[in-house]
DNA sequence: AAAACTTGTTTAATCGATTAAACATAATCG
DNA sequence: CGATTATGTTTAATCGATTAAACAAGTTTT
């Protein structure tokens, strides 16, 4: 790479001191600084063709406007919608996203958050994984600005934007029983991490407040890596119970799309067959045959939420924000019965 | 944010001078240095949790081990793929990746790579947007290191990786003929960009070939920021010819789901009425009624390989190389005539 | 025993920008 | 007119790590 123009390559040039020169280039000193040397610097600056080097700036002033971006796996249409709101929202404050995926994967995580911390991250937008308390209260106990998205941990007191997943699921599962069907399976991921079990909490509770009593076989628990024979499996096995569920909740896009992939590929038929609710909303939605019926969660939101919150902390060391936005459920053709 | 510890730190504590610290904990001068120091250097390190400040060894090094990428649009199916390929591409030579998405538009390009610059990436990986090629040349004239992905320009001497454009729409092309279609029409983007112009040159050479006569009204273009509606007016337009189309090839992922989402409501049935011939797979691909034919390009080695490229240069001055990957075409339901 | 290594550690310059404080000169005031 | 203020610019320390070169003290070689 070719040697880039410095601070000094242009104050040499111009003959006048750095300090002056880095001065003029940033606006500071306004009023104080003669006009002739003033636009002469800028004209050398555009000449040489100066880029300021962050690098150094950073070093001095310890802010790199830079801002670490964990996400469960970018390449998953739900992170990566989440990175492209967060991504412009930041850019709108000068900063720059260096983002990370954790894969659902602690030790993932926590090495990539490392390196984003030595990298000097101004602060984090964080979906965090299981088990990653630990990494969360190191950052809270170093005072590193941080915002959990999508997730958190209920018993951390710490900034996070997300949904009111209790909710979300109630309403997803009210709607299925409101229109006629009753024994309403779920497929949810094997895992302590709080935003889920709120789903199933919601889940329950719907079917509860109903009357209807909650087989244990209705809900099936995936691992967070799976690649979808496991959703495949869940499946058929809600659908071949002595009683066979009427209804099924994804409990996230992925879930969703596995799932939608094998219903596509099978005999039976949603909704005539089985009713389908999903969390997320994502291409498939819309493309399956009988368009799904989904929980729409406001991403545009809780990203510009998120950027916001964080960037306060980081600004004006603004306090613990925390967040429980509200899902929408969008209704389509899977959840309702055609033959009414 | 805490203070937090530096080298300084450790040396004060131990006794010694930084150089010595840093060198015992990035393993230089082995076998120099005092086993009781190094241990005692070792300890105090993990004690005061140190990490190194990239900051200040970028700055030094002039290495920020930091590579930016420039992506279509983050929240796309195809650039997230390809995003996270290469973030663990990266991130096993211990890269991080800073990125942005251009949105095709070339002063968002340009300013995107200026504030990569500003923050010293050793590199690039970009998918240039049309009009990108002053900003390309640039990034020549000063060595900086970079590989084209996915797009090129022909003119310009540089690494990239991409497919062989011309051959897959061929081979699409000769696929949908080989199996009954003869008025062909494409759904592709009105653009420069010399890897889109080359499916349509591949779309015609193939047409040409089979002695088919290409009607112009065939050939539909929408912007390349379409929302959709362009994609939805070029469809009825091909259905409602004098003589419409009786097979379609989508020129890219954003099209073709358009396309399909349109499809899966209007009464045209894919394949009875109309072929459809895609490029990129996305869920789309699988949960259309009639899963699609499509050509797939080989992300992971692309996305690998641009990283090796770019990662040569950067580290050991490698030269151009450049790349005309194979794409494969995947034939489903949608492109075969069920009559037969 | 002087010269030549070994081993272990420190000194000090450097990367490029920032910025408080100092300095110099001109303009204004009482 | 001497003091004060305004204007314009420089000095020099600093951020934290790296690293060539110097140094010191012990060992070996001849």
């Amino acid at each position: 790479m070719k040697k880039k123009t410095s601070l000094k390559d242009i104050a040499e040039r111009v003959g006048v001191s750095t300090a002056l020169v880095s001065y003029v280039l940033n606006n500071q000193k306004e009023g104080r600084i003669g006009k002739i040397v003033s636009e002469k610097i800028r004209k050398v600056a555009l000449e040489l063709n100066y880029r300021t080097n962050h690098v150094a700036r950073s070093l001095k002033t310890n802010k790199t406007f830079t801002i670490g971006l964990i996400v469960a796996d970018i390449s998953n249409a739900f992170s990566a919608s989440l990175t492209r709101i967060i991504e412009d929202a930041a850019e709108r404050s000068n900063y720059t996203v260096l983002f990370g995926s954790s894969d659902e994967n602690t030790a993932r995580s926590t090495k990539l958050i490392d390196i984003l911390l030595n990298h000097q991250v101004d602060g984090f937008i964080i979906s965090p994984t299981e088990h990653s308390e630990g990494e969360i209260v190191y950052l809270q106990e170093n005072e590193v600005p941080f915002v959990m998205i999508d997730r958190f941990y209920p018993d951390v007191a710490a900034s996070y934007v997300g949904i009111d997943n209790h909710k979300a699921a109630f309403t997803a599962v009210a709607h299925l029983l409101e229109n006629g069907w009753r024994r309403v399976g779920i497929i949810t991921y094997d895992t302590p991490l709080y935003h889920l079990q709120e789903r199933t909490r919601g889940y329950l509770s719907a079917l509860n407040q109903h009357g209807i009593i909650v087989n244990q076989d209705w809900i099936k628990k995936v691992g967070v890596y799976t690649t979808g024979n496991e959703v495949h499996l869940a499946l058929d096995q809600l659908l071949h119970l002595p009683e066979p569920v009427d209804a099924i909740v994804f409990a996230s896009n992925t879930i969703s799309t596995f799932g939608l992939k094998y219903l596509n590929t099978s005999q039976v038929r949603v909704p005539d067959n089985v009713a389908i609710v999903s969390f997320d909303e994502s291409d498939a939605s819309e493309l399956f045959y009988a368009p799904l019926t989904h929980i729409r969660q406001p991403l545009k939101e809780m990203g510009e939420l998120a950027t916001k919150i964080l960037l306060d902390s980081i600004e004006k060391n603004g306090g613990i924000q925390q967040f429980r936005l509200e899902g929408t459920l969008v209704v389509r053709k899977s959840s309702i019965r055609q033959d009414q």
